[in-house]
Formats: structure tokens, C-alpha cells, sequence
RNA sequence: GGUGAGGUGGGUGAGUGGCUCAAACCAGUAGUUUGCUAAACUGCCGUACGGGUUAAACUGUACCGAGGGUUCGAAUCCCUCCCUCACCGCCA
């Protein structure tokens, strides 16, 4: 969430920057200024009443010691006055500082300079793009492709679980665990330390990275126990540093995680969710970084171009996307993303979205840092994903398909143990 | 799931109503000294929100798992919840 202090040094360019996400109510600022000062106004209410009770309570002791019962007593009325005082002020510090949180927790995080005016996908800014390959009449859609060489089975999916939960086949899952593998290696080469997080979180975790309140119910709910099933492992790998103070020198932090990915996604149809294209379980490959401040951007660009030339050894074509404000996610300030060309549908499908979010998890979070001149300061938390498998696997399967196989990138050639599909 | 024991500052760990604005030790840090891949000694060493300052210094309040309660006063007593550990049961 954003800091009180940012919107208080400068609310007009607040709402000017949240104007280019197209918030729509831009009093709210104004609000939780109004809202700040009360807090601090009735704090040191607070406060003074306080320090004269502790003062009383304190000499209360002294004077009982010294059996001077009678000051005690009217030391004790004293402080009965004042407690009755600090009540109200205690119950209105509480409701104000509930709706201070309730109101910031409204606001999105602020867009960088860099994001495009927007408000949706139509308007991203097309950064790099690929030439598209065009495939022969007679070339197959993926979901007739994994049915061709039995790689997925869907139906027994939904016998299963239900739609959206496909299940992985023989060379299929082999392939799966293949670019998993590979995708785990080549994060650790670049750095990312490698971990196997939780797949369900608390909801501590899920406000903590800014799933809640925003996408409540976009994400699997277990009731008994109140956990959340992961819908990306940027929810765990981020949570882990909740509540910390990170040395300097551990900075920046760079972590990768395979994990299912479980989304609900209401509302979808149609092409969208055919297939691979949109699933309720698919597997990923994430890296996370947290890091100062002023090298946040640094940072992202180096993790763009990390999985740009994951995509390039893939040998599939791609391009890369400024996402504008209307299209970004709530809590980034900057978001690219990936996208590959599923050439036998014929469009671009969305592999990866790797995003600074500044400070805005880290506040939510608590996850500081002391700089050289000793101040606290919060960590700017990226993450992006490298990559997401089924889309990968769709464009895999459709671009490089012959008449009776598949071709493997050469890449995969050692993981999966063949370099075809037949 | 059952029974028992616990949750204190970066770590270990004291502390059963006021002298705890949390002891001590370890780690960390700054310095002193000693002819030196190190030791000894001394100081400093939590976080949040306020006030104050150019910045500090200084200063108020809160925080000993969370939330309530008792009391003039709570880490300490009471209640509820959460979590951890041990053993038993069940189980990959």
C-alpha cells in the first residue's frame, strides 16, 4: 500500500499518477490526509493522558511504600478522571486508524513515469515483436496436437476435478517436468536461489502481496482451515520475508519456485479457455527480487531480459508489451509482458508479466532494510514469472509441428531425452 | 484427534504485581590497549507512531504470541483465541 507521507508531500501528483490507472475517485487522497491528521491529533491526546497516569500510578507506589494513604487515595481519583478521558480518545484513535487502513488499502500502487496512458489491452505499448511464422492449411491446434500424441488428456480431467484441471500424459508429462526442470536451472544459473514454498497460504500472506482484499475471489478458499490456494508462488516466496528486516548486504534477494498455480478464474469462456489457454491448475516457474530502492528499475530491466533469452531458447517467436495503466495489475508500477505466438490460433498469448511493484508489497509487508545512514527503509519487491508452462507447451506444440511430429528446441533435448514427438 | 509443556529483544535465556523506560550472556558495532592469522577491556547496540531539530541531541506513548479483563499500576493475575514443542493415536 502506499505511505501516507508520499500523498501528504505531494497529492497532486498522487492523483494525477493514480488518474493514469483510471482510479476514479481521487478525494480519497484528500481523505486519508484528513484521516492521518486526526490520527495524530487524537495520538497525542492519547499520549498525554497517559504519560499523567503512568506519572501517578507511579508515585501512587512510592506513597503506599511510605504509607501515605491518604495522598494515594487522591492520586487515585486523579487518575480515575483522566482514565475516563482516555477512553473515548482511545475507542475514536481505533476507529479512525481502522478507516485510515480500510481507505489506503483502496488505492492501487502509483504507475511509473514510463507506464502508457490506457485502459485496456488495446492499449499496451508494443515494445519488441517477432515476426510471425505462418504454418501450413492442414496445421492442428495444440488440443488436437496433445490429443494426437496423447500428451494431455482433458476429459479425464473433468471427470476428475472438473474443467481446467488437465491431466498430463506419458511424453506429455514428461515434457512438462522437462521445461520445469529446465526452466529451474536456468533461473538458478542466473543467480535465483531455489525454493519449494507452501501452495496454500494465510490470509496474512495473501493481503501481504496485495491478493486481498483486491482479488478475493478469484482465488481458491479452503474454509476449515481459512487458507488460500496459491494462485502463483509470488504469494509465498514474497511472504517470506513479511516482517523482516533484511541486512544490506543480503540485498537484492532473488529467488525461483515451481508451483501449481490455482485460479478460479470467474467469468472466462469461449476461446479464452480453450484448451491450454486458460486453466483453474497450471504449473510455473517464478523469480522474485527484492532489492533497494534506487536499483529497483535496474532490476526489472535485468529480469526482462533474463526472460526474453529464455524465450529465445525456446526458439519461439514473441514480443514484449509495456502494459498502460488501465491494463496493469493493482499493486505494479511497472509491468512488460510476454507474450508467444500460438500459430495455429493465430494469436498472442500471455506467457510471463514480470512487474516491479516498488514499495507497495513492502509496506504491506514490513520488509525493510537499514540504508548507510542507518534510516529504515522499505525494499522494492519484482517478480515475474519464467515462465508459465501450458501456454509454452500450447506454442510449442503448434509452431513446431511437422506432419507426423513434434520438434523440440534444442534446449530440451537432454531434459526430456528425445529431440521429438511422435 | 488426545494429553502435557511452552510462547520474552538478532540468538540463548532470567524475570509471579511497582527498584524492568526487560537482567545476564552470545552475536553485532565503535573505540582503547597489547609487537598482531587473535585476546582483553570500555561504550553503543529493538521496532512503530508522535513532539522536537537543517540534521542530530533530546523527548512522549505503545509493543514481552493475538485480543479482551482485573488493578492506581500487568511480561507477571484471569478469560478467549492462535501458534510451537514433546509423547500417544492416525497417516504419505
Amino acid at each position: 500500500m502506499l505511505q501516507v507521507n508520499v500523498m501528504r508531500n505531494n497529492p497532486q501528483f498522487v492523483k494525477e499518477r493514480l488518474a493514469v490507472k483510471n482510479f476514479k475517485q481521487p478525494e480519497l487522497v484528500d481523505a486519508i490526509i484528513a484521516l492521518d491528521d486526526e490520527r495524530k491529533k487524537l495520538q497525542a491526546e492519547f499520549d498525554s493522558l497517559q504519560a499523567k497516569i503512568n506519572a501517578s500510578s507511579k508515585n501512587i507506589g512510592t506513597l503506599m511504600a511510605a504509607g501515605d494513604t491518604k495522598e494515594a487515595a487522591q492520586l487515585k481519583a486523579d487518575v480515575a478522571t483522566w482514565k475516563s478521558q482516555l477512553d473515548p480518545v482511545k475507542k475514536q484513535a481505533a476507529e479512525t486508524e481502522k478507516k485510515l487502513e480500510e481507505t489506503i488499502t483502496l488505492l492501487p500502487n502509483l504507475p511509473s513515469e514510463r507506464v502508457p496512458k490506457g485502459f485496456s489491452a488495446e492499449d499496451n505499448e508494443v515494445v519488441k515483436q517477432n515476426e510471425v511464422p505462418t504454418l501450413s492449411e492442414n496445421a492442428l491446434p495444440h488440443w488436437e496436437l496433445t490429443k494426437k500424441y496423447k500428451l494431455i488428456d482433458f476429459d479425464l480431467g473433468t471427470k476428475i476435478t472438473g474443467s481446467g484441471f488437465p491431466v498430463y500424459t506419458g511424453k506429455g508429462a514428461k515434457l512438462q517436468r522437462s521445461l520445469i526442470q529446465y526452466f529451474l536451472d536456468y533461473n538458478t544459473n542466473a543467480g535465483y536461489k531455489e525454493i519449494i514454498p507452501p501452495f496454500m497460504v494465510n490470509e496474512a500472506s495473501a493481503f501481504g502481496t496485495g491478493q486481498l482484499p483486491d482479488k478475493e475471489g478469484q482465488m481458491y478458499f479452503v474454509n476449515e482451515d481459512g487458507f488460500y490456494l496459491i494462485p502463483t508462488s509470488e504469494v509465498p516466496l514474497t511472504n517470506i520475508y513479511r516482517d523482516t528486516i533484511v541486512k544490506q548486504e543480503e540485498l537484492p534477494v532473488k529467488m525461483t519456485a515451481y508451483s501449481p498455480c490455482f485460479r478460479r478464474e470467474a467469468g472466462s469462456y469461449g476461446k479464452d479457455v480453450r484448451g491450454l489457454n486458460r486453466l483453474h491448475q497450471f504449473e510455473k516457474v517464478e523469480i522474485v527480487q527484492l532489492i533497494e530502492a534506487n536499483k529497483s528499475y535496474e532490476a526489472l530491466e535485468e529480469m526482462v531480459d533474463h526472460v526474453e533469452r529464455l524465450l529465445q531458447l525456446l526458439e519461439l517467436p514473441y514480443r514484449i508489451l509495456r502494459l498502460c495503466g488501465g491494463d496493469m495489475s493493482f499493486t505494479s508500477a511497472l509491468t512488460y509482458d510476454f507474450e508467444v505466438y500460438s500459430a495455429a490460433q493465430k494469436r498472442w498469448l500471455e506467457v510471463s508479466s514480470v512487474s516491479n511493484f516498488e514499495s507497495y508489497q513492502s509496506n504491506r509487508l514490513k520488509c525493510r532494510y537499514k540504508d548507510e545512514a542507518g534510516k529504515m527503509q522499505l525494499v522494492h519487491t519484482l517478480n515475474g514469472s519464467s515462465l508459465a508452462l501450458p501456454r509454452i507447451l500450447a506454442c510449442l506444440l503448434e509452431n513446431n509441428q511437422t506432419e507426423n511430429s513434434i520438434i523440440l528446441p534444442e534446449v530440451l533435448h537432454n531434459y526430456f531425452g528425445a529431440d521429438v514427438i511422435n
